[in-house]
DNA sequence: TTAGTATATGAATATATGTTCATATATGTT
DNA sequence: AACATATATGAACATATATTCATATACTAA
């Protein structure tokens, strides 16, 4: 018995979107580098700009990214929008992987 | 005493380029579906093309992608080629977010 | 050696993605 | 209201990516 000949169990739809959405938004260096940094401290975006000298619109549209799947959140501060994890999970698996990247 | 306004320790180059690989790796659906259906059973690159419906091109090309990041190994076997997983850390990632994503 | 099967590869193509520039919107201050 | 600052957005562009088709290579058996 268990000779594992069993049909194998296709992975659905919605989960393979996820999955792979999911692992889209860590894909990238940009993302990595801002999710890094937020998972450290909350951060405006012109804080995240100057710090990862990056184009203020570039983060834009990066932190829009990454707000619509939930992995980022902010509050308003006057003009300011001091943005931070929304996601613990997803952080998790970057530092996981971070430090598994770091040593071997 | 720590207010946490010390100076954010930037990600070195190596360090993000290896975590982006990675994620680039598990963001593709197919290479998701390959690795999942790997993480079962050893397989053929004709047994994944039929399992998965996919051109044998198509598997041919992911497995060299995924070979080349040291994620699948292979033993020949005649003329057929048998793949399985190879870094077991890549895979727990999978599962793990495969896991999360169905739960919640 | 010839034929047959399994896999790999290269070129072409379509699509997705990330960045930049220019500009719009939103809020606060005077 | 006029202005300054912070952020968002859309269009344009360059680059990366995944798939397919056609074909090459590798091994086996007759």
């Amino acid at each position: 018995m268990n000779e594992n000949n069993e049909k194998y169990e296709q992975l659905d739809e919605e989960t393979l979107f996820i999955v792979s959405q999911t692992f889209k938004a860590l894909s990238d260096p940009t993302r990595i580098r801002i999710l890094h940094l937020l998972g450290e401290k909350e951060c405006s975006v012109t804080e995240i700009a100057e710090e990862l000298s990056l184009m203020q619109s570039t983060v834009s549209h990066q932190l829009r990214f990454l707000k619509n799947l939930r992995l980022v959140k902010f509050r308003r501060a006057g003009t300011t929008l001091f943005y931070s994890i929304d996601d613990e999970h997803v952080l998790a698996l970057l530092n996981q992987t971070i430090h598994h990247a770091r040593h071997d």
